[in-house]
DNA sequence: TAGGTGTATGAGCATATAATCATATGGTGG
DNA sequence: CCACCATATGATTATATGCTCATACACCTA
């Protein structure tokens, strides 16, 4: 069983990383390929194709070829849940320590 | 915008890492002290200790003093929403990978 | 106050990660 | 076939991470 749980912490590491999460974000609204996402995140081609190869072997994006280009897409709604939960917990943080600064 | 990205990877990888999820499983049921904790996932005190620090600064864990004893428990349910919906990805995934196995 | 129990932390090490530059590969159109 | 565009990858560097051992610190109690 403690498999499954590096497995678990592999599919959440992909998920936690700035660059990684502009690219999920970006690929929200539909496949794109990495000539449009690496101008769109504002990272450089070479390093975006690294976190795009990452995360594709991860199994959390799906690639195809379309001639020239590569597309990526979304594979698992449950990534984008994942970060809104994430966003969540964050509100909730910042909102406790603003109740704290408001008590002082 | 960009400060939130990095604040909401901070907090997925605070749950992205084996021994981390391993502790966040056993507080599932409540508060738990330390010297409860990492006999439980079977790692040692020292680095038990680290993690659950770690955790606590980053705000999805909370910490309590009962007498010589350090209570801690997970903050925000979210989290285990988060892992809930990593094997969800992880589950199809395999099956996804089971079914290639059976069409060869 | 001394000793014991529970927790945190300093130092060191091995490994992982992210970014960059340069270069290689692969498909396409002239 | 060649030049070109899109993508991937090798090499390197800086930094982060996770773990361990030893030790410090805090609190309780006899």
């Amino acid at each position: 069983m403690d498999e499954l749980t590096s497995a678990r912490a592999g599919i959440l590491k992909a998920i936690a990383q700035p660059t990684r999460i502009k690219i999920i974000e970006f690929l929200r609204d539909g496949e794109r390929c990495v000539c449009e996402i690496f101008p769109a995140i504002e990272e450089e081609q070479s390093n975006t194709s690294r976190h795009l190869n990452m995360m594709q072997s991860c199994g959390i994006l799906a690639r195809r070829k379309e001639g020239i280009k590569i597309m990526y897409r979304l594979k698992h709604p449950e990534v984008l849940e994942i970060l809104e939960l994430a966003s969540a917990i964050l509100k909730k943080e910042i909102n406790g320590k603003h109740d704290m600064l408001r008590a002082v």
